[in-house]
DNA sequence: TCCTTATTCAGACTGAGTCTTAATAAGGAA
DNA sequence: TTCCTTATTAAGACTCAGTCTGAATAAGGA
C-alpha cells in the first residue's frame, strides 16, 4: 500500500486548505504514473483505459492544483492543445517541435535555465512555469 | 506613395508562386503598421477601425504567408489566443507574461538566442520560430 | 480575350476549455 | 457519532479560436 506516495500531495492540499478527496488522490496517482506527453483529453482516455473513472471536467478543475503542487508541468503547446507531463519522472527540459510530423524532441540547457532565472529576478517576476519551444521542421521532414 | 514598401512582399509572393492580389497587399500594409501585440480577432477589429475591409478568414489564411515572409512573428500565447506582432518594427525579443494582470514584459538575451541556434543545429532542425515565455506573477500583482 | 485555377467570402462546423446547476461529501463543531 | 456548512463533483450546455466547405471571383498565362 503506497500510502506514502500521495502523502506529499495531501499535505500540499491541506496547506492550501483544499479538501483531500478520494477523487483527488486517485487522480494524483493516476497522473503520476503516466509517461510521456499528454493533453487533457488524452489523459482522460488513458486513465479510463487503466480503469480509473475521472471526468474531463474534474481534470480541468484540478489542473492548476497539480501544476502548483509540481505533480505535472506544462510541456508544450500546439495550435490546438496544451500538453503536459508528469514532473517527478525526469528533470526539466524544453522542446523542439516539428510542425510537419508533430514529433517532439527534448533538450535541456542549464545555461539557458540560469539566464532565465536572472531575467525573472531583474524584473522581480515570480515565474511559475515557462514555455520554451523551437518550432520548425525536423531533418526527416525536410527529406 | 510608398510603392517600394510592399515590393519585398510581392517579390516574396512571386518567389513562392503565390498570387499577388490586392487583398494580400492591403493586408500586408495594414498589418505592417500595427504596433504592439495583437491576436487575429483584435487585428481584424483594428483594421476595420482603420477602414480596411478584411475578413477573419482572409487573415487566418494568410497568416502562414505573413509569418514565412517575416512580416509578423508569433509573440506569445495565452490559454485562449495566439498573439503576434509586426516584425519589422523592432528586433526579436521574448516575453514575461503575468497571468494575473495579463501584462507582458519584453526581454531579449543574445546569449540565449545563440544557444538556441546551437541546439537547433545539433538536432539538424530548421527552426521557423520559437516561443519562449516565462509565465508567472509580476511584482505588482504579488502586492 | 479567354481559360484555368488559386483566392476570396459567407457562413457552418469542430473541439479545447469554461461555466452552471443540482447532488454529494469533507471536515469542523458539539 | 451526528449535524451543518461549504467546497467539490458530475453532467451537460456553452463559448469562441481556428478550420473547413462550396460557390463566386479574379490573377495571370496562353
Amino acid at each position: 500500500m503506497p500510502k506514502k506516495k500521495n502523502g506529499h500531495f495531501s499535505d500540499f492540499l491541506k496547506r492550501k486548505s483544499l479538501r483531500v478527496t478520494g477523487e483527488r488522490l486517485r487522480l494524483f496517482e493516476g497522473v503520476s504514473r503516466q509517461r510521456g506527453h499528454f493533453n487533457v483529453d488524452g489523459l482522460v482516455r488513458r486513465l479510463h483505459e487503466q480503469g480509473l473513472r475521472v471526468s474531463r471536467d474534474m481534470v480541468y478543475r484540478n489542473l492548476p492544483v497539480l501544476l502548483e503542487a509540481g505533480v505535472i508541468e506544462q510541456s508544450f503547446k500546439t495550435n490546438r492543445d496544451t500538453f503536459y507531463e508528469a514532473a517527478a519522472r525526469k528533470k526539466h527540459h524544453d522542446h523542439l517541435y516539428c510542425r510537419t510530423c508533430n514529433r517532439v524532441v527534448e533538450f535541456s540547457d542549464p545555461v539557458i535555465e540560469e539566464l532565465q532565472k536572472k531575467i525573472a529576478e531583474r524584473f522581480d517576476f515570480k515565474v511559475e512555469f515557462h514555455c520554451h519551444q523551437l518550432v520548425g521542421v525536423c531533418k526527416k521532414c525536410r527529406k
